[in-house]
DNA sequence: GTCTATACCTGGATAGAC
DNA sequence: GTCTATCCAGGTATAGAC
């Protein structure tokens, strides 16, 4: 068993478990059952639980970017890679439904332990902030790219979040039709016609 | 010191420290700090930590029905009642920034801990969810009412998430203007032209 | 590298004096 | 009603054998 194997296990269970259970709820005794490995031995690779926290956020950064060049890669038009993040509401519904989202739990929790590692947690959702803000430009919205950016962002934690409280999967589906529609809107011009403005600030 | 005088110090108390450090994190020891009594005495009052949880949810249920109902006596028309809810963003807006919302971020935390008591916090967004209901029934929006309100509802959720990972004020107002406008376009009816089918369909 | 044993602390909960 | 003293479980972290 080399460290770096070891390590590695160590904090893919510690990933997935402070997803489902919380960073301070989850003890080394959980984590060490889900490696099998005795608590001891925690300390040769971590020097303490904030350390595994610290290579949790690392790992979930990379994978964020990870996720984040694929979707670009797969996808010719902003709009499409947007969807793609739209998306991962469905992709990952049943997840949601019982953990809430990833990020925006796991940001939560640091807020309010007033845990340094925050400023880590919210750097993840700077990169979706900022990804989608580059595909907003791309799609014309230079002016407001960074607000349209963190928009979205914030209708997918909102029904993330919702989606956590009620366990409804259909709502789920409801606004993402919806986000899907406004992103429709939002490509076709930032004011279509006089007429519409009032309805088109949404946008 | 009435005993009931005493136990309504600890059910604010407790309240307050459960909103700004979170209910697990929240000891004994802080409580009894904040009321100035011993440990000892919280068992004259409670018999567990789980109990002052319910009497902080029972509270917190009863706020938020008195709340609902002022705003309902406050203003005439549906639309300027929603609106009301919607500026609540804007008058907790330093706490939101600082600690997220009091309703999500107390579900979300019981969620993660598996804990009885997060039925009854859903009670809470329940309660907002069925009054916004009735407000979007008046408004003419019998059909889609409760979609409507579970999507103003995840919005709030959303803004409050982000501004709390990003502290950033400006966002809030912003995102306070777009559901005004939304609202607005709301209001004005369904569909308003067939033309406008697409970006309509945001509503 | 991994283990067992253990130190040490915090937190919830109880007993009983006042 | 409120206090002090105390118990006990569980958590992080360390020491040292293998």
């Amino acid at each position: 068993m080399g460290a770096q194997h070891t390590r590695g296990h160590i904090v893919e269970a510690a990933d997935d478990l402070f997803y489902r259970q919380g960073f301070e709820h989850t003890s080394f005794a959980d984590i060490a059952a889900a490696v099998r490995i005795s608590r001891g031995n925690f300390y040769y690779h971590f020097k303490s639980k904030d350390d595994i926290l610290d290579a949790v956020i690392c790992r979930r950064l990379d994978s964020t970017r990870a996720m984040l060049e694929r979707w670009e890669l797969e996808n010719e038009s902003p709009a499409a890679r947007i969807r793609s993040f739209i998306r991962i509401l469905i992709a990952n519904r049943a997840d949601i439904m019982r953990y809430g989202c990833p990020v925006g739990t796991l940001s939560a929790e640091l807020s309010k332990l007033d845990h340094d590692a925050e400023a880590g947690a919210v750097k993840i959702f700077t990169l979706f902030r900022e990804w989608l803000q580059r595909q907003f430009s791309l799609l014309g919205r230079e002016a407001d790219a960074d607000s349209l950016a963190m928009h979205i962002l914030a209708r997918s934690q909102g029904v993330a979040a919702l989606a956590n409280a009620f366990g409804d999967g259909r709502f789920v589906q409801d606004e993402v039709d919806r986000m899907c529609a406004w992103l429709d809107a939002c490509a076709a011009g930032p004011r279509p016609t006089d007429s519409q403005i009032g309805e088109d600030r949404e946008i």
